[in-house]
DNA sequence: GTCGTTGCAAAGCCTTTGCAGGGAA
DNA sequence: TTCCCTGCAAAGGCTTTGCAACGAC
């Protein structure tokens, strides 16, 4: 049976208080500030536990590494800006899976990476112009 | 200046072979059954190469790791069987880049990733309930 | 002969695991 | 008291790097 401990409260909270998606350096170093012992270990082991019971979902970008968002969410798509390396959440969905899956095949389910650049560097490049 | 090796070249041979995206170690085999002293270190030193030249593309899946594919195809997706493992390539794209994009984002490329059962896999399933 | 490339081994990340002590129920 | 959970350290994958020998040009 599954005890409460603070550690997992923390790092649950980690994931209240941020909706962008999160490396486990960032949970760690979020996490620490409610509880200052928080081990690495003991995230990792977190994060499994709350990936199995399906509380969150694994997100992996090849430049990004791996990352970690709540699950339950509404469907959505992620947005990986290639000037300040952050991945944003966007809303909706424009994507027809039935149209895209090949013949023979059953698709269950799919997910959408864009990049480019975020509307705060956009902003800031813009600026320097000038 | 680069030089032609036959390792490189084997590893090229073996992309030129297959049109699933392959891993490390599935690179690595195929490539010695033409380089038999073909190395780990090589491939992965020979493999960045080709990434740098725009030669090769990556791909991270959060169930099978890092896969690598050649780039220059036409605009494609990807379709994993979660029965067999494989990663298959999938031609067209039905995604609208405009419309997903938030106001003030810039996008410059998206990727999409189908996960489900592959035709190969659903024959199978299907035999099996006869 | 030059110097990019290879094989091997060591080292570096990121993640998991073993173990003893600590804490929730 | 029980036994799940934590911190710490060691170990495991995957990937990169140092180095001496090799080989393309």
């Amino acid at each position: 049976m599954k005890r409460k401990t603070n550690q997992r409260n923390a790092i649950q909270e980690v994931f209240g208080a941020t909706e962008r998606p999160m490396a486990i350096h960032e949970i760690l170093r979020a996490g620490r500030k409610t509880v200052r012992t928080l081990n690495e270990a003991t995230v990792y082991r977190n994060i499994k536990l709350l990936l199995e019971s399906g509380w969150l979902k694994k997100i992996k970008s090849p430049e990004l590494g791996t990352l970690y968002e709540r699950a339950g969410k509404e469907h959505h798509h992620h947005f990986q800006c290639r000037s300040c390396d952050r991945l944003f959440e966007i809303s909706g969905c424009a994507f027809n899976e039935s149209s895209a899956t090949p013949p023979g095949f059953v698709t269950e389910g799919h997910e959408v990476l864009l990049w480019g650049i975020c509307s705060a560097c956009n902003v800031k490049d813009w600026r320097l112009e000038i």
